[in-house]
DNA sequence: ATGCATGAGGC
DNA sequence: CCTCATGCATA
């Protein structure tokens, strides 16, 4: 075994991927090697800014089966973040989103805590050149519909056809502030849309979802809810108002078949929404956006930036070819440390026993399994994370087997959050089961 | 598509 | 040190 490694971060190095297993070792003292894990080595990585990660995007489907035992622990705990603070430049952009941005929860307009989380802030990252820069050519414009992912909306209402040919519930995805909306239109990759108000702004770094400010009351009497009993689609709508988990659960889906159709990589995207809005994204991000793999609250910050993507995308169908790069940066980045298998499922089985272990359970975990510290933590942190997600755990489910649903919305999760008060009172957690999951794989 | 990681914002 | 939003590097 080589030891390339011999600071934890080190970029500009001839170091190879060679097989060698290279344990970054930081803060501990030093593990010993040939064990718990090894940092797969990658080189330099970063040389050139002119990397893209051209990797198909198509690769889904292959995850559905990932996860078939699902354990209900319920971690949440839930946070009890300041209303103060944050404000700063996210004040816009979390509006929509924050307040009830639980699952289920009321319409609640003030109570709520407005997380933290500030939108994305472009940091000598990606400057954009915001004027009349599009997206990214398609890289080939396959009409092909062959989409090898259609989630099958077990919601009795939408629920028909997901065999054969199934094609996607218009409507919902467009919804125009300003006043119209496009119903009854079935966008071809060759009619275009009316709708496109040439929203190249120059500038205006916010993600206030360019709707016309005039959101002041976030007061929405209706319930989110929506008893899809028989075929009754009202509260769709893209934005303005916290979309319900189901809108979510529709617009990735349309979202993902459209943006197929027109031939864009998630990579594209997220490239595109750099330079149309100025927060770049990448291909992981709207990866998770496709696979409701963000929390809830994400997933409604990003619906609008996506929403308007579509737009720009399918009413300048065909397009120019906007080249543009943003820069890279020169972060280095820990290698990636993989867990063995083994390992993995004993912290598995820790997790399940105490998903907050104590700094002083970390370390000894950690000592146990020979891991750093540092890696262990992290690992419950994105474990943690992981259980917050939107998705539902696998959800083997077949379409008959849905009316196991719970009674009247799927998500029956917690209804408070006025925490803030009196302290931290446990919040039941917010795993959902959302409505259906089903992924229909009919490769080819 | 995902596993591990980084960082900002908050306790 | 946690949570959360994100993403590089990978499988």
């Amino acid at each position: 075994m080589a030891t390339a490694a011999s600071n934890p971060y080190l970029s500009s190095n001839s170091i190879l991927s060679s097989g060698s297993i290279v344990h970054s070792d930081s803060g501990g003292g030093g593990m010993q090697p040939g064990s718990a894990a090894v940092t797969s080595v990658s080189g330099g990585y970063r040389g050139d800014p002119t990397v893209k990660m051209v990797q198909s995007d198509f690769m889904q489907g292959a995850m559905a089966a990932s996860n078939g035992g699902h354990m209900l622990s319920h971690a949440h705990q839930w946070v009890t973040s300041l209303p103060h603070a944050a404000a700063a430049a996210a004040a816009a952009a979390v509006a929509a989103a924050e307040a009830g941005s639980h699952w289920s929860s009321s319409p609640v307009g003030m109570t709520g805590s407005p997380q933290q989380q500030d939108v994305k802030n472009n940091s000598g990252r990606d400057d954009l050149h915001t004027g009349t820069a599009l997206h990214h050519r398609p890289p080939h414009l396959g009409p092909h519909q062959t989409h090898a992912g259609a989630w099958g909306s077990t919601t009795a209402a939408h629920l028909n056809s997901i065999s054969g040919g199934q094609q996607q519930q218009q409507s919902l995805i467009y919804s125009n502030p300003g006043g119209f909306t496009v119903n009854g239109m079935l966008s071809q990759p060759g009619s275009q849309s009316l709708v496109h108000p040439g929203l190249v702004r120059g500038d205006t770094p916010e993600l206030d979802h360019g709707s016309h400010h005039h959101h002041h009351h976030h007061q929405h009497p209706h319930h989110q809810q929506q008893h899809h009993g028989g075929v009754n689609s009202h509260d769709q709508h893209s934005d303005e108002d916290t979309p319900t988990s189901d809108d979510l659960e529709q617009f990735a889906k349309q979202f993902k078949q459209r943006r197929i159709k027109l031939g864009f990589t998630q990579a594209d995207v997220g490239l595109a929404l750099g330079t149309l809005y100025g927060n770049v994204f990448s291909q992981t991000t709207i990866c998770r956006f496709e696979a409701l793999q963000l929390s809830f609250k994400n997933m409604c910050k990003l619906k609008p930036l996506l929403n308007k993507w579509l737009e720009e995308a399918d009413s300048t169908t065909g397009s120019p070819t906007s080249i543009d790069k943003i820069a890279a940066q020169g972060r280095k980045r820990k290698k990636r440390t993989s867990i063995e298998v083994s390992v993995k499922g004993a912290l598995e089985s820790h997790f399940l026993k105490c998903p907050k272990p104590s700094a002083q359970e970390i370390t000894s975990l950690a000592d146990n399994l020979q891991l750093e510290k540092e890696v262990v933590r992290v690992w419950f942190c994105n474990r943690r994370q992981k259980e917050k997600r939107m998705t539902p755990p696998g959800v083997p489910q077949t379409p008959e087997d849905v009316y196991s649903q719970v009674g009247n919305g799927h998500f029956l999760v917690d209804y408070l959050k006025d925490a803030s008060l009196t302290g931290p009172s446990e919040p039941t957690d917010q795993r959902v089961t959302t409505s259906s999951f089903h992924q229909v794989i009919l490769a080819h």
